[in-house]
DNA sequence: AATGTCGCCAACCGCATGGCT
DNA sequence: AAGCCATGCGGTTGGCGACAT
């Protein structure tokens, strides 16, 4: 097997370090437009400064709208003790069994948390162990003072998996769909069902790899910003690939049906749901809310950005800013126009859809 | 109140893997 | 069969906030 290696993030003039919500709002937008069936041509096709690789993890452990948020709970914490006793560092295949949890997050919280604890939780066997001189073997998880309580019977998906391997074993979404009725879920689903159910952030199965290329039915729930960006920096990014190598996979996939999420289609619902998952996008990224005081967040478009022209755009032509400025709601009626003329361009024009300029 | 230290988390880097030509 | 390419994965690091001195 040949192992060429794309290069990516060496790239130069690309945007590195700690996302902009306009970065984020920009790559949420495209990918609930186009999906993300070719991650190396997404941020060109986006407009975004970042290689693929950067836009593809922003996206998975951050962005994603199934992404559970906030303090792991016990059970969860349980279940990545037993699991990493059994699976080591498959960090991955972890995340696999926690609905709405990354590998990125499971690990930081291995590294952080639960590695102390489950060495101090050794050390207390061992030292029960020499008291009585017994059994305890085999089991990574045994119970101490505060987690016992749920006594590892974790009402989670992944407690049924007495047997790590359930989750282990594939990555595929199938297998893992086999593994808990959760997976069945689609992350484009619930952006539909979500409004109604009233909940912050659903968690979903979806590990990373289960979430490929289902834009296509929610292809109106948001309104794509156009940003202005040098065109030749994209011939610096593809390098060769002039071809384009993303067109390979490139427009016709990323907007290739998806499956399950076709019943989102473009109903009013889609639209509620879009809605509903920005504001709530907004509100984690501190964006949303009663514009009280709007230079506010015109300096943060102006200071955070890097990019020039988008800080140009920012007043009046620029829709994400608009977006920001005037809320999701008067936003998205006034990206109407623009999201017309930027299809129109990006189907005329796939290849150059970078050098839109409004 | 100012400074230093520590811990957490998001993001990056480089290798591995698998699909496609 | 071999090579290329995109994506996935795991380790590592840098930035930032919280806490201690």
């Amino acid at each position: 097997m040949g192992r060429g290696r794309a290069p990516c993030c060496a790239k130069v003039g690309l945007n590195r370090g700690s996302w902009t919500p306009q970065e984020d709002m920009r790559l949420v937008a495209y990918i609930q437009k186009h999906g993300h069936s070719n991650w190396r041509a997404l941020p060109k096709q986006a407009g975004l400064l970042r290689c693929g690789k950067s836009c593809r993890l922003r996206w998975i452990n951050y962005l994603r709208p199934d992404l559970k948020r906030g303090n792991f709970t016990v059970e969860e914490e349980e279940t990545i003790m037993r699991l990493h006793g059994m699976l080591g560092n498959k960090w991955s295949k972890i995340a696999a069994c926690l609905p709405g949890r990354t590998d990125n997050e499971i690990k930081n919280v291995w590294n952080t948390h639960l590695k102390k604890k489950v060495a101090l939780r050794e050390q207390q066997q061992k030292a029960g162990a020499a008291t009585k001189n017994g059994a305890g073997a085999g089991t990574p998880v045994t119970d101490s003072s505060s987690a016992s309580s749920s006594t590892t019977t974790t009402n989670n998906s992944s407690a049924g998996s007495d047997s790590g391997d359930q989750c282990g074993t594939s990555k595929e979404p199938d297998a893992a769909a086999d593994a808990s009725p959760l997976r069945d879920i689609d992350v484009w689903d619930m952006l539909v069902d979500a409004p109604a159910a009233a909940q912050p952030m659903l968690s979903s199965p979806c590990s990373s790899s289960s979430l490929t290329t289902c834009a296509g039915g929610a292809e109106d729930l948001i309104e794509l910003p156009v940003m202005d960006i040098e065109p030749d920096i994209w011939s610096i990014i593809d390098g060769e690939g002039a071809d384009g190598s993303g067109a390979r996979h490139g427009d016709a996939d990323a907007t290739a049906p998806c499956t399950g999420a076709a019943a989102v289609s473009t109903s009013e619902a889609g639209e509620a749901a879009g809605d509903w998952w920005l504001e709530d996008l907004e509100k984690e990224l501190g964006l949303w809310g009663p514009t009280e005081d709007p230079l506010a967040q015109t300096d943060l478009l102006v200071d955070h950005t890097g990019f020039g022209p988008l800080s140009d755009c920012n007043s009046e032509g620029d829709p994400v800013s608009t977006y920001f400025q005037t809320g999701p709601h008067n936003a998205a009626a006034e990206l109407q126009d623009v999201e017309l003329q930027l299809e129109l361009e990006l189907e005329l024009e796939p290849s150059s859809s970078a050098a839109l300029v409004l």
